[in-house]
RNA sequence: GGGCCUCUAGCUCAGUUGGUUAGAGCAACGGACUUUUAAUCCGUGGGUCGUCGGUUCGAGCCCGACGGGGCCUACCA
C-alpha cells in the first residue's frame, strides 16, 4: 500500500471533482485528524438482523434495556436539532434506524456526526435496543463510529436505476435493489440444491482445463490466447466434453463440472459470450436416465430454492415445472405438425420445397439442419411445458450415438422449457471408429467454407480407443437456467456480466 | 455484420416551430427543529447539454463523423 498523497480538489486528470465528491473527500480528512475514518475492526456485537429477529413485535415507546452494537450503511436520514434518525442497512438488506440524541450522546458527539455523516456511509452505533413513538424499532446510540466513510454519493433511491446503470454498476444495484440481492441468493440456492442432487447420486465433481490447445466439444467460434510459456496459441474453451469423457474412460463413472465456457459469438437476451455450463456424465446410463436426472436436478432446484414446481416468474406468470415431462419425437412431432411424413429417408428436396413453402430460408448442406429448422418452425414455437425433444438427426450430432433401432437418427434430446433449448442429453457415442469418422466428416464439412475448422481431436480419439464404458451425458446453461426461474434476462442472472 | 433509436446536474428526468440567463425532484451546502419514516420549513451553489466538426445573425434542438448504450435483425450443433 502506498502513501502518496491523495489528491482532493482533482482527478488524475486535473479535472475538478463534482461538488460532492470534494466535499466528502474533506470529511474523510477531517474523520482521519480526529481518529479514523476506516477503522480496522469495531466492537460488533450483533447483525442488525440478529437484533430484528430478537424482537419481532414490541409495543410503540419500549425500551428493552439490551445494549447493542452493530454497524450498517446509512440509507436514509432523518436529523433534527438534538435527535437524528437514520436508517441503517446490512448486507443483506435487513434494516433498523439508529437514534443519536443530545441527552445521550452529547452536543460535541451530536454535531460530528451530523457533520460527517452522509448518505451511504458506514456507520456504527452502540446503544439500547428500543422503538420510537411511532412503534419503529431503534437504536437509541449512547456512541457512534464512522465504520466506511463513502466518497461517491449513493443514486437518488427513489427513482428507478436504468438497466445500463445497474448492469455497470451492480455493486450499487446490490445496495439499493431487494430483487438483485435475491436473484444473487436464488443462484447460490440452485447451484447448492444441484450439488446436493449430485451428491445424493454418487457423482463426483471435478474441474477440467479453460486454456486448451485444441477447441472442442461443440461447434462455436472460440476465444484465443497465448502462453508465453509454451510459446504456442491456446483456446479458452467453448465445452468441457472432451475432458469429462476422458475422466469416464479413466473410471470416474459419474462424474459433472459446472464451469464457465467461452464463445466468440454474437450476445442477447439469451447468450453471453462467457457462460455457466454444466456437464455430466454417467457410466452405462444412457440418454433416457440422463433425462431423469436432468428433470431431477431442476424440480429439486425448484423446490428446495422455492418449495414449489409452480415457479412464479418476473411478469408473474406461472412456469410449471412439475410432473413428469413428455418425451417427444422430433420426427413423429414434425411430420404431425406439417401434415406430412418426414423421416430421415425423405429426400432434401422435398424438405427444401416445404421449407420454401412456409417462407424459410435456410442454406446449409446437411438434411438433418433442415429437419430441425423445420421442427423449430413447426414444433418449438409452441412448446410452453418442460419438453423432452427426442431423436435427433444423425449429421447434425457427431458426438452422440446412432439409435439402438431407429435408423438415421441417434439418441439426442434436447430440452425445452417455454420455448428456450435448457439443456441437452446423449446416449454418448463411445466407438473410436465411428467417432473419428464423424470426426473427419466435420472436418471435411467445415474445411469447405468455414475458416473456423474443428481440428481432430487425436488424444480424444486415443482415449477413447481405450474404451470408454456406454454412457449417457448431459449439457445445461446455468444461466439459462436461472433464466427458466426467474423468468429474467441473462444479463440479470449474471452478477457482472461483460460489458465494454 | 445490417437497420433503427438514444446520450441534458451526483441520480431520475423536463426543455415548445432553432431565439436572450438550460429547469424540476431527490442529493449537496448554510440556517431552524428532541420522535422522524422519501421528515418538514427558509435560503444557496452545482451544467464543456457524449466528443469533434458543419449550417445559421443565433444550436441542447438542424446536418455529418466518432464514441457509449439500447432495440430489432443476422451469425451461433
Amino acid at each position: 500500500m502506498s502513501d502518496q498523497p491523495q489528491p482532493v480538489e482533482q482527478d488524475e486528470e486535473g479535472q475538478d471533482l463534482p461538488e460532492q465528491i470534494a466535499i466528502r473527500l474533506a470529511k474523510r480528512e477531517r474523520l482521519i485528524a480526529l481518529g479514523d475514518a476506516y477503522p480496522v475492526s469495531l466492537p460488533i456485537t450483533h447483525t442488525i438482523s440478529q437484533v430484528r429477529a430478537a424482537y419481532p413485535e414490541l409495543d410503540i415507546d419500549v425500551a428493552t434495556g439490551q445494549i447493542v452494537a452493530l454497524a450498517g450503511r446509512v440509507m436514509f436520514q432523518r436529523n433534527t436539532g438534538k435527535l437524528c434518525f437514520a436508517t441503517l442497512q446490512a448486507g443483506n438488506g435487513e434494516r433498523i434506524q439508529a437514534m443519536l440524541s443530545l441527552d445521550k450522546v452529547g452536543q460535541e458527539e451530536l454535531d460530528l456526526y451530523k457533520e460527517l455523516v452522509d448518505l451511504g456511509d458506514h456507520v456504527f452505533v452502540e446503544g439500547e435496543v428500543i422503538t420510537s413513538k411511532r412503534g419503529e424499532l431503534s437504536i437509541m446510540a449512547t456512541s457512534w463510529k464512522m465504520a466506511a466513510k463513502t466518497i461517491r454519493p449513493l443514486p437518488n433511491l427513489h427513482n428507478e436505476l436504468g438497466e445500463e446503470f445497474r448492469v455497470r454498476h451492480r455493486y450499487i444495484d446490490l445496495i439499493v435493489r431487494d430483487r438483485a440481492r435475491e436473484v444473487v441468493q436464488i443462484r447460490a440456492k440452485v447451484m447448492q440444491s444441484m450439488r446436493k442432487t449430485f451428491a445424493e447420486r454418487a457423482y463426483l465433481e471435478v474441474e477440467t482445463p479453460m486454456l486448451q490447445t485444441i477447441h472442442g466439444g461443440a461447434s462455436a467460434r472460440p476465444f484465443k490466447t497465448h502462453s508465453n510459456a509454451f510459446d504456442t496459441e491456446l483456446f479458452l474453451r467453448i465445452a468441457p466434453e472432451l475432458f469429462l469423457k476422458r475422466a469416464v474412460v479413466g473410471g470416474i463413472d459419474r462424474v459433472f463440472e459446472i464451469n464457465r465456457n467461452f464463445r466468440n459469438e454474437g450476445a442477447d437476451r439469451t447468450h453471453s459470450p462467457e457462460f455457466a455450463m454444466l456437464e455430466a456424465y454417467e457410466a452405462y446410463g444412457d440418454y433416457n436416465t440422463i433425462a431423469d436426472l436432468t428433470q431431477a436436478l431442476i424440480q429439486n432446484a425448484a423446490m428446495d430454492v422455492f418449495g414449489t414446481h409452480q415457479v412464479v416468474l418476473e411478469d408473474g406468470s406461472i412456469n410449471d415445472l412439475g410432473g413428469n415431462w413428455p418425451r417427444i419425437s422430433m420426427f413423429e412431432s414434425l411430420s404431425e405438425a406439417c401434415g406430412m411424413a418426414i423421416t430421415p429417408e425423405t429426400p432434401i428436396s422435398e424438405l427444401k420445397a416445404l421449407a420454401e413453402r412456409e417462407g424459410i430460408e435456410i442454406d446449409h448442406p446437411l438434411h438433418g439442419k433442415y429437419v430441425e429448422e423445420l421442427w423449430e418452425h413447426f414444433v418449438k414455437v409452441n412448446l410452453v411445458n418442460p419438453t423432452f425433444v427426442i431423436d435427433f438427426p444423425v449429421d447434425t450430432s457427431p458426438l452422440t450415438r446412432n439409435h439402438r433401432s431407429k435408423p438415421g437418427v441417434v439418441e439426442k434430446w434436447d430440452l425445452y422449457i417455454r420455448g428456450y433449448e435448457q439443456a441437452t442429453g446423449y446416449s454418448e457415442l463411445v466407438d473410436p471408429v465411428i467417432q473419428r469418422e464423424r470426426f473427419v466428416e466435420q472436418v471435411t464439412l467445415a474445411a469447405a467454407g468455414d475458416p473456423e475448422a474443428m481440428k481432430l481431436d487425436e488424444d480424444f480419439l486415443k482415449a477413447l480407443e481405450f474404451g470408454m464404458p456406454p454412457s449417457g451425458g448431459m449439457g445445461m446453461g446455468i444461466d439459462r437456467l436461472l433464466m427458466s426461474l426467474t423468468g429474467l434476462g441473462i444479463r440479470e442472472t449474471i452478477m457482472f456480466p461483460l460489458v465494454k
